[in-house]
DNA sequence: GGTTTCGTGATACGAACGTACCATGATGAT
DNA sequence: ATCATCATGGTACGTTCGTATCACGAAACC
């Protein structure tokens, strides 16, 4: 057999064109002729690689779900590194994360909102784990938020589970409203904040005031 | 001059159609000649009545937003019409009627992320100012939450407006929530009662165990 | 060393799309 | 009665898109 090439990588590859010209100029006008001259290869393989279209689209969405959970999880792991901050502290950092306030974060918002809308009139995408899932994340805010509430630092009457579903919808709906303009990531930040304080028992900030000890 | 017709009906019509068949098919798959189909009209009509394919769909999206805000003003005039049931419920309603709970309301939340999508890349559409303008639903929100404020129904630590974003972003993410199939509308509008407590004081329902007054 | 198979290029094809062009009743003004 | 003009139909044009086809070089296996 002649030369073999990777074709998982080569995949990876065009897959990254895609993400990135369509984060561009938008997954609606994104063809495979363009996907090919931003990967620097020709139309033909690109079929060559992924036969249809569709199948393409459908590794843009796992590529983009792959990067961005890994995305979070170092976030996470860059926070809870070495001290270990407690759950708020790594609740926030978890929203934080998902906000789009930077190039790559605010290319995920926008083309998973893309594909999120597609997959209202697409079966095949409406199919995939990351749109019909109940979600990794909501489980690692709700189990945060439990064992927040075995702590103690919760307000009572608090529910982890309704919480977790709140906090994730809140900061998707706050990314959209970034995506497009209607805030600013300052404001979008504040309001997560606040939700939270809402959430955990005000925390005895040590009384400035005073003596604070010696 | 000839047989006059009324502009703005037609444009209506049209305008109606191509709601429709975008709800159903996804705003990506409509053309020109599905819109002048499902209006029963030709597709020379649909030209001349919107010039071009852009200035039809901005007309579409203006559509979807006045009717929306129709519905809402309607829903919240239902709500308060007689007694007055207080801020809270009508913050309540208000958010309700935003949630894609029946077809009407689920083809507005569709179609209007896509059209926030499509502002994403298209500056056109991201002048438009129910993309881009503050919304007035802030502002109706943030002033019922400074009334239940003013009458003490609030907790202590509230901001109304940011907690009037909060809930503006928190039914919009639900709302995609539900779009998607994520979420059902059941556990969506638990989600949004759950945040509504956590705003507004635990109100006394007149304790039923003991007398409650005489 | 031949041959089979993989990787790649170039190009062609049919469909659909937005737009433009031409034609023609109908009708109100003169 | 004539005519200018509004409303509408039919259709053609150029482009772009996804996909299919043909062709060829190179390398591993016999």
């Amino acid at each position: 057999m002649p030369r073999r090439v990777d074709h998982a990588q080569r995949r990876t590859e065009i897959g990254d064109a895609l993400v990135r010209v369509a984060g561009r100029r938008g997954l609606h006008a994104v063809g495979m002729r363009d996907v090919a001259a931003e990967a620097g290869v020709s139309l033909r393989l690109v079929q060559y690689y992924f036969e249809t279209k569709e199948k393409l689209l459908l590794y843009g969405l796992e590529l983009l779900a792959e990067r961005f959970g890994r995305r979070v999880s170092e976030r996470l792991r860059a926070i809870e590194g070495g001290d270990g901050p407690g759950p708020r502290a790594t609740i926030e950092a978890l929203l934080m994360a998902a906000l789009p306030v930077d190039a790559e974060s605010r290319t995920f918002h926008h083309l998973y909102t893309s594909y999120a809308v597609l997959s209202v009139t697409d079966p095949a995408l409406a199919a995939q784990p990351f749109i019909s899932k109940p979600d990794a994340a909501e489980d690692a805010v709700a189990g945060l938020l439990q064992q927040a509430r075995d702590a103690d630092l919760l307000r009572p009457g608090v529910e982890p589970r309704l919480e977790a579903i709140g906090l994730l919808a809140l900061s998707a709906g706050l990314g959209t409203a970034i995506l497009v303009g209607q805030r600013g990531p300052e404001a979008a930040t504040a309001v997560l904040r606040h939700g939270l304080d809402r959430i955990f028992r005000p925390q005895g900030p040590p009384p400035p005031s005073q003596a604070t000890s010696t």
